[in-house]
DNA sequence: CTGAAAGCGCTTACAG
DNA sequence: CTGAAAGCGCTTACAG
């Protein structure tokens, strides 16, 4: 054996054991073409019998490339954020880089910029943010950005290349679907004022509503948990008057849902309920939920195929305008919504 | 300036500017004390100067530590493995570390150990793999295994670290729950049979049922989904022989919630169900889902605790028996569950 | 097709 | 308290 006990093999370790230089073992490693098929064998088999394993720090010194990609998501009791990392950690294995996650507990511009910081320890090539609230994207913007920045879910981002589900569309596609049921108005259970998908679902239900002529009411705002719902939902029943209720996620939905029930209101004879997000649980819903479903694997795969397109175009001219990539929303019909009664 | 332009400051541009060697400025990064506080003064303030950050790359090389742990995930839909990801991330970053995270579509030995020669690619210092299926640990403790590896909810591993939820002790407050209720037993929609805490709500139901000297019913198992729990609910209530349910999650037992109502069950008027999770949605489920909740957070926390110290631990005697944390299970009374009617 | 030389940007002994 | 030297393990021109 030519490797001492106790120490990883390295190249040159390799080179010994195959007869060669150690630059013949990087050209075998790196695929470089001028190698005599005989000889590449002899330094596979080395690297084989001694289960050599290249050093990614030595490599990345020289390369200057880490192939890591930094990600901040953040804490999520929800379904869509988790969803939209693990497609995000698929596309990006896919093309052989890594992934570092930094998780946010609050989602605040400091926090962001602190956790941008943080992976930029590791020498990250490029970040993907998960930003779904205005000042996250604002603050993206100012970023002094060394490195390119992908946003996902940033709705519609000044200065920053974007991905994010067609929020507008499917506020539209809901209130559509209720107003086609013959419903006179839509209610909105939105989500917080200061989130981008809760902006981008209120505008979409309000074009609907006003290409429709019909009323407007003011949309209630819950926090995204089924407690909000709940809250919300118990109020409209109280008050008697809506028929058709979009709420802006499932979460809330399922909250409103039993608010209603509580209240003899019954779903959907009396009042229509459709949510957004389509997770596993609304289709077994009481009732079952009619809701909008985002395709969050999607939502990862063009996140990362424009962050890598940032980092691998040789066009190093900049773009006059940032990449932005929408992805549609799909109308998931169940039992929650019916036609509006004579 | 003494830093061409559209090339980052290294460490000797700090060196020149600041009128010190680089090895000055490298002690002063590493706080070592032998630096007069004078020009460890002129030196941070030439780092602000420049914005210059160390090379982790070069650092890596000549340390041999990354600071990267790997984290071997799986793809979810499910609460729990998102949460404890979520916990594993923020106690890794309070202690430093970085987290390079591969979340798996399917979990099998192959997947898991695929991953982790993909990790070892980025030479991560250690592993944290959440392990939930038997085969999974089984293949973990086969691995060459060059890096510590700590196994998350891994059941009894044979012979590695775990830290894990106690889904025996779990399983046997929910049942004795259900018994101190006045159930004569406690039927019980379990998971699937290769996953480990399946087998440990199942152990636990049965100690408990066997304890009190209760028949001991057939565990009727389900895939985690609500589907399964749909399915096996219907056929629970066609039976009309349970008058009480322990469901292996809370998405099995949303399903279940589901069938018995539509089969006019009440819940818990004549069937009480239990589940276990606590996820978000259980509170505002119909009705509201008594269940037993694990403290993922908890989880992840002492698994970095468990990897670092393995990582950091001078004394590197081999322990003769792996260490072993359990986390303890909490029962959440909700409405779900009744007495049994006399 | 292959090897000798230089260098990536740090840290770690070793002097002083 | 501080600096000159060596070296971590690779890749990249440069020769041949």
């Amino acid at each position: 054996m030519s490797v001492p006990v106790g120490r990883s093999p390295v190249m040159a370790d390799v080179a010994r054991l195959a007869g060669v230089s150690h630059q013949t073992v990087s050209r075998v490693l790196n695929g470089h073409p001028n190698v005599r098929a005989e000889t590449q064998a002899r330094v596979q088999s080395a690297i084989e019998e001694l289960g050599y394993r290249r050093n990614s720090s030595a490599r990345a010194l020289v390369t200057r490339r880490t192939g890591v990609i930094g990600v901040v998501a953040f804490d999520t009791t929800h379904y869509g954020p988790a969803q939209t990392l693990s497609g995000i950690e698929h596309a990006a294995r896919a093309d052989g880089y890594f992934l570092s996650v930094v998780t946010l507990q609050t989602v605040t511009r400091e926090a962001v910029s602190e956790a941008m910081d943080y992976l930029a320890q590791q020498s990250v090539e490029g970040y993907i943010v998960i930003a779904p609230k205005r000042a996250v994207v604002e603050g993206l913007a100012d970023q002094p950005a060394e490195r390119p920045v992908v946003a996902v879910e940033g709705g519609e981002a000044p200065d920053l290349p974007v991905v994010c589900v067609d929020q507008f569309g499917g506020g539209y596609l809901a209130t559509r679907h209720l107003l086609d049921l013959g419903h006179r108005t839509v209610h909105h259970i939105a989500g917080p004022g200061d989130w981008l998908e809760a902006e981008g679902r209120i505008a979409g239900w309000r074009r609907a509503l006003e290409e429709a002529g019909a009323p407007v009411p003011d949309p209630l705002h819950g926090d995204w948990r089924p407690r909000s719902g709940y809250r919300i939902g118990a109020q409209l029943a109280e008050e008697r008057e809506a028929t058709a209720v979009f709420v802006a996620n499932d979460q809330m939905a399922l909250g409103a849902l039993r608010a209603l029930g509580e209240a003899g209101v019954r779903v959907p004879d009396h009042v229509s309920v459709i949510g957004f997000d389509d997770i596993p649980e609304s289709e077994f819903f009481t009732p079952p939920l009619t809701t909008v479903a985002q395709d969050f694997s999607e939502v990862g795969r063009r996140g990362i195929g424009l962050l890598i397109d940032l980092l691998e175009d040789a066009t190093d001219t900049a773009p006059t305008t940032p990449a932005r990539s929408v992805v549609p929303a799909r109308l998931v019909t169940r039992v929650s919504t019916a036609p509006a009664c004579a």
